[in-house]
RNA sequence: GCCUCCUUAGCUCAGUCGGUUAGAGCGGCGGACUGUUAAUCCGUAGGUCCUUGGUUCGAGCCCAAGAGGAGGCGCCA
């Protein structure tokens, strides 16, 4: 094959004068003249001039909509006034023609739901280029953050034989005829027969395991995809998404949520030095679509202002005790704009989360130090008796984006809330004697990788930030 | 799991009180133009009004069931 020149590349350092060859797809054909030519390189198209006397008109025919090309040429600067250079062409090779007549996509705007039908395409459109080469560069920034600080990449299972985290309902995993289940002489399913001989399901945390590590190794995270079979229907949850979980030997609640706040802050930093082109466009898409809502239904601030000023701000911490007061003596709340009541002991409902950081603070909310009835086993049960060493972080427009905790280092105590809520403890002797022998002090969170990425390119629903998304009824490509 | 809404041309939608031949923009196709940036201008084709059943002289419109989709809530990340 010739080689190519990729257009990020070429528009970077441009080689004025020099003959290029680019391949890649065309965006747009304007005036039989102009090709806007795209390769994946970059959030920019490259334009390509056309002599169209001194092509054939068969050939300049199959220059439609998304048909794959090869050009060559001499690279100048621009006449126009879109962009700074241009390719003269001089030859141009069609290497895969695309009919628009029959083609799916069209050089228009579509909607969300139609592009997600055809997940196949939508790569394609400059919209979902930019949210993939930025979930790309989150992805790499995490392994990049916790690799420069010190942490070891831990590969938790993905297939587990505990169903005790309680994290939510499980997928299970088997390889049991299930047209004859085999059956035990009380009539229950004979998981002796099954693979691993017991019944096992996909994982919905690696932080158990992780905690293995973090007693082990120091600093430890786990980044890989969780799965949760909850009959979940919201633009903010898929059945199979990705989480990052570091777990820090030697870390209380309070290094937990720096360790929080730094990391999603140098995340974004991140995207906004490495994506600039990328956010600009996801920016200018925004605010296009905004132009015809209401003054109410946009957002308080362009996806750039919003992502600067979690950067530029610090978080507002406050604990749940702090948090329900100020709910309750809101004159919302007063007023009854809220749609469930709330009193010290109830769990924070979404709109009592999105009051406190969209009108209260308007910034991202880390609330802390939760009643322990209404969070999990393993979070270190604080001196007054009633709260937990909890933490979650809220971010705008999406909610929580981070689950945290310290964790219950305390033998007695840890078994003792094991017993409180149920926990069968034959399933965690391994955890509980990560207590009995050589126990720490630990904490740690997970990060929802998708809702990251949400928030980062301002996309409205979940499912068009993840290539193929998995929700109850769909689980198509 | 619960609640609400939607389904009309390839796409996005309009369609009045139930009334004759189903409307627009974009896209496609044909042509004109040629330094465009969502190009522009002229012309043109394109419909199982989601499906089934019902009410009615008459249904895109009303009723019922089903299918598909979206939004909200809960669960959480």
């Amino acid at each position: 094959m010739k080689k190519r020149t990729e257009i990020s590349k070429i528009l970077s350092h441009p080689p004025l004068q020099a003959e290029v060859t680019v391949m890649g797809w065309v965006r747009a054909f304007r005036s039989n003249r102009f090709i806007a030519l795209y390769d994946g390189s970059s959030a920019k198209t490259l334009q390509i001039v056309v002599n169209f006397e001194q092509f054939d008109e068969n050939l300049l025919k199959k220059i439609s909509f998304h048909a794959c090309i090869a050009v060559t040429g001499k690279l100048v600067e621009s006449q126009g006034v879109g962009q700074t250079v241009e390719v003269l062409a001089q030859h141009i090779e069609i290497l895969g023609e695309s009919n628009p007549e029959a083609y799916s996509l069209q050089p228009k705007v579509q909607t969300m739901e139609f592009l997600r039908e055809k997940a196949h395409f939508r790569m394609r459109t400059a919209t979902f280029s930019s949210v993939f080469r930025i979930r790309h560069g989150v992805a790499y920034a995490i392994h990049k953050y916790y690799n420069d600080r010190g942490y070891y990449y831990l590969h938790s299972p993905i297939i587990t034989g505990s169903d005790a985290e309680g994290a939510g309902e499980m997928f299970r995993v088997t390889t049991l005829n299930l047209d004859h289940v085999p059956k035990t002489s009380e009539g229950t399913v004979d998981f002796s027969l099954d693979f691993f001989e017991k019944p096992t399901n996909l994982t919905v945390s690696g932080q158990l395991q992780a905690e293995i590590g973090a007693l082990a190794l120091g600093k430890v995270y786990t980044f890989g995809p969780t799965f949760r079979a909850e009959n979940s229907n919201t633009s903010r949850h898929l059945a199979e998404f990705w989480m990052i979980e570091p777990e820090v030997a030697f870390y209380d609640i309070e290094d937990n949520m720096d360790l929080a706040e730094d990391f999603v802050k140098y995340l974004i930093n991140y995207v906004l030095e490495h994506f600039p082109d990328d956010v600009a466009f996801l920016d200018q898409r925004i605010k296009d679509a905004e132009k015809n809502m209401k003054q109410e239904e946009r957002r308080p601030m362009g996806l750039l202002d919003t992502l600067r000023f979690v950067v530029d701000n610090a978080f507002e911490r406050i604990t749940y005790t702090e948090a329900i007061e100020l709910i309750l003596n809101s004159k919302e709340y007063k007023k009854g704009k809220f749609e469930f009541e709330l009193a010290w002991g109830k769990d924070l409902q979404a709109e009592h989360e999105r009051w406190l950081v969209e009108k209260c603070f308007k910034k991202p909310v880390i609330v802390r130090n939760y009643p322990k009835d209404i969070k999990a086993f393993y979070m270190r049960l604080n001196d007054d008796g009633q709260t937990v060493a909890a933490m979650d972080v809220l971010f705008p427009g999406i909610g929580e984006v981070i689950g945290g905790s310290q964790r219950e280092e305390r033998y007695d105590v840890l078994l003792q809330r094991m017993h409180e809520m149920g926990i069968d403890e034959h399933e965690l002797l391994w955890y509980l004697e990560l207590r009995k022998f050589g126990g720490c002090p630990h904490a740690g969170f997970g990060l929802g990788f998708e809702r990251m990425v949400q928030f980062i390119t301002g996309m409205g629903n979940i499912r068009d930030v993840i290539p193929f998304p998995r929700t109850p009824g769909n689980a198509a490509f």
